[in-house]
Order: C-alpha cells, then structure tokens, then sequence
DNA sequence: ACGAAAACATACAATGTGTATGCGAATGAA
DNA sequence: TTCATTCGCATACACATTGTATGTTTTCGT
C-alpha cells in the first residue's frame, strides 16, 4: 500500500483518470442531468482537476459522449447476454425485448441515453451509437423473424419506429404507467407486424 | 401611424411583449437549440430587455416552455384541419398521419418538440403538454378504429408507442432517410395492429 | 542521464444567468 | 383631475461556469 502515486506507466495514468472522470460524470450526469452538472462538480467527484478534464476531452459534451458510449455498450452486452440462448429469430426478440426493459431500468439510463443523449448530441449521433453498439441486432432480429423477404429500407423504417416504440413504453414505466399493459401492446404490434407481413407479400 | 408608443394599455403591452419574446425565442431556440441560445440574444431580436424577459418569465425554461407550448397547439390545429373531412375512424387516421409528417415538417418543429422540449422541460410535461394539445385525438382515433373492445390501458399504451413511432419517422425523414419507407412501414404497423385484434378478441 | 513530450495543475478572460433596485407609465379610487 | 399604488420594464450587480493559456511535474525514449 503505497501513500503517494507510485511510478506508474502513461498509459496506466491516463486510463485511470479518464475512468475516473466517466464514472463520477455517470453518476452526476444521471442525477442531475447535463446542464444542471458543472465541470467544478464533476471533477471533484472524479478528485482531479478541470486541467486534466480538458486534457483528455475536447469539452463537457465531449465527456458526455464517453458517458453515453460507455452506457449503450453496457445496455448492449446485457441484452447479447440474454438473447444467445433463445433458439428462433421470434424468440430471439421476444428475449430480447424483455432484456432491454431490464437494462433500462438500471438507474439514470433512460435520461443518459434517451433524453440528454440526442439533446447533447444529436440524434444523428445517438442512433450512430446504438447502431454500432447493438441496436442493428433489432433490425437483423426482425429481417429474420418476418416471413416474407421485405424490402429492405422498409425493413430499417420498421426496426427504427419498434425501437422507437421499445424506448416510449421504458419511458411510461418509468413514469408510472402500467408497465405490462405496454409489454403486451408491444407483443401485439409485433405479432400484427408479422401476421401483416404474411398476408401482405410484396 | 404614431411614430413612438402612445398611451398604450397595460394588457396591450404585455401581450405584444410577450409575443415578440416567445417569437424570438422560437426563432433561436429553432435554429441553434436551447443550451446554445442566450438570454441576451433573445431580447436583441425582440427588441426589449432583459428586464422584461424575467418580469414575463421566471427564466429562460420557462419563456422555452411558452414556445413548445405555442408550436404543440399549432401542429395541432394543423392536424385537426385535415382530420375532420374524414369519413371513417381508419380515414381519420390516416388523414392524421400524414398531416402530423407535414406539420413537423416545418423547420425548427422537430428540435423543439422532440429534441429540446423533452430534455428541457422533461418527459411528463411534453406529454401533458401534446395530451392537451392534440395528442389524445391519435388514442380516441386508434380506439374507433379498433374493431373489438381493447383494454383501456392497451389502448393507452398502444396509442403512446404509435405516437413514438410517427416521432422516429419523421426524425429519420429529416435526417434524409427514405419517408416513403417510413410511411408504408407505418401503414404496415396500423394495419397490424388492426388485424392482430380483429383476430384475437380479448 | 537528459531532452522531449505527455499529464496534469493553476490562473485568467469571457460570457451568461438570475436578482435586486430604480424609474416612468398606466390604473383606479376619491 | 389628482394622487397613491401597482405594473411594466430598464439598469446594475453578484455569482457561477466554460474554455483557454500558461506553468509545473512526471514519464518516455535514447
């Protein structure tokens, strides 16, 4: 047990500073929200100082960035951890489904990522994020489960608009509202999707 | 025509302050957001002060709020005007859809109304905000065209995610995605639904 | 060991927010 | 009409925060 910072690699530094910084703006960010959180705040929570925040990032919006990243990568991983074991494309999503309303339930999630996140960042950005952190597993999940070969951009739009929906209904039951009526209307608009798919072939 | 401010009543000069501020306000806040437009900025193009912002207003939120108010009841009142004509609930709704994609078409609307307004004034106020507007209209519409007596809650939820999902539609036609696709999905969507409960009464 | 570069720390300038205070115009009672 | 009061607004202020510029201390490469 070392009193002061012992010799330590760069890399190592660097590492350690800016998980600090994540972390504590996590925290903060989720709390309170973007705006209301100063920099002052943050990195005295984090026990650096601003010099090193704005050494590592370009500006807060930078930071948040890093914050929100982290987060749909965790939101992501718990979903993949749930979903590999169903066995059809149909179950897959109904798994997956049920994992994402576990993961946003973790707290500060639905603010970080779905309320300052496209405020911050933009839209562009975030949908950028979940695209690459996992959000196009709902797009190959639903390609696969719908009978009949769909147009493609049809496809997306209709991937996007359920994402859409997933995220309005962890909202309402995080708002209070009967969270199981929002889970069932959502199995409801599934199975109409693909019952529609199936009478209606292009 | 007089050339300064003659005797003016009182209710008169505050509504037409008001007025100059929350149109300047939507201006701003349309075009750079509301994080990156200033007070000072507002009251140069309304051409008063700060003085007179903060005797209308309790702050800048709340001039903001004044704004998402005012352009909710427009997009409103625009919709309305094209889903009265309409013979039949599915007509209505359909009518509906289309005009709330040319409302939001409208420069600035989609930052306001879907991007600043929830992260400002947070979720449960622009909920109630479009619930009083002219949200509901979509949960009457889809609750006519529903053939079997759903679950109120259903409904609710149902109509919630609906509303999400027309949202992420007309996001992704501003960011230059194919709306035709998005359109058709949707119809695709309603369909669905309207098919899954004509086939399986609760 | 030693110069260079990275990782920070401190100080500063600029800007913006909300509030407190002051002043003239409108209102309403006498 | 007068006059006290309230309303609408303007100015000045105190405070906080943001990003930057500049200095200092570690680590790195040779």
């Amino acid at each position: 047990m070392q009193e002061k910072s012992t010799r330590q690699t760069n890399e190592a530094r660097t590492e350690a500073t800016r998980h600090a910084l994540i972390s504590a703006g996590r925290a903060l960010f989720a709390e309170k929200g973007f705006a209301e959180t100063g920099t002052p705040e943050i990195v005295k929570a984090a026990m650096v100082t601003r010099g090193a925040l704005y050494h590592h990032f370009r500006d807060k919006a930078d930071l948040f960035a890093a914050v929100v990243q982290r987060e749909a990568e965790a939101v992501a991983h718990e979903i993949e951890a749930q979903s590999v074991a169903a066995a059809t494309p149909v179950e897959a999503l109904a798994a997956g489904a049920s994992a994402y309303f576990d993961a946003m339930a973790a707290p500060g999630r639905i603010r970080l990522l779905l309320l300052d996140g496209p405020a911050v960042l933009g839209h562009a950005v975030i949908r950028e994020i979940d695209q690459a952190t996992g959000g196009g597993e709902l797009r190959i999940g639903l390609s696969a489960a719908l009978p009949t070969a769909m147009n493609g951009a049809e496809t997306t739009a209709l991937a996007d608009m359920l994402s859409a929906a997933f995220d309005r209904a962890v909202i309402a039951a995080d708002a209070g509202a009967d969270a199981a009526a929002y889970k069932r209307s959502l199995h409801h608009l599934i199975n109409g999707i693909v019952e529609a798919a199936k009478k209606n072939p292009r």
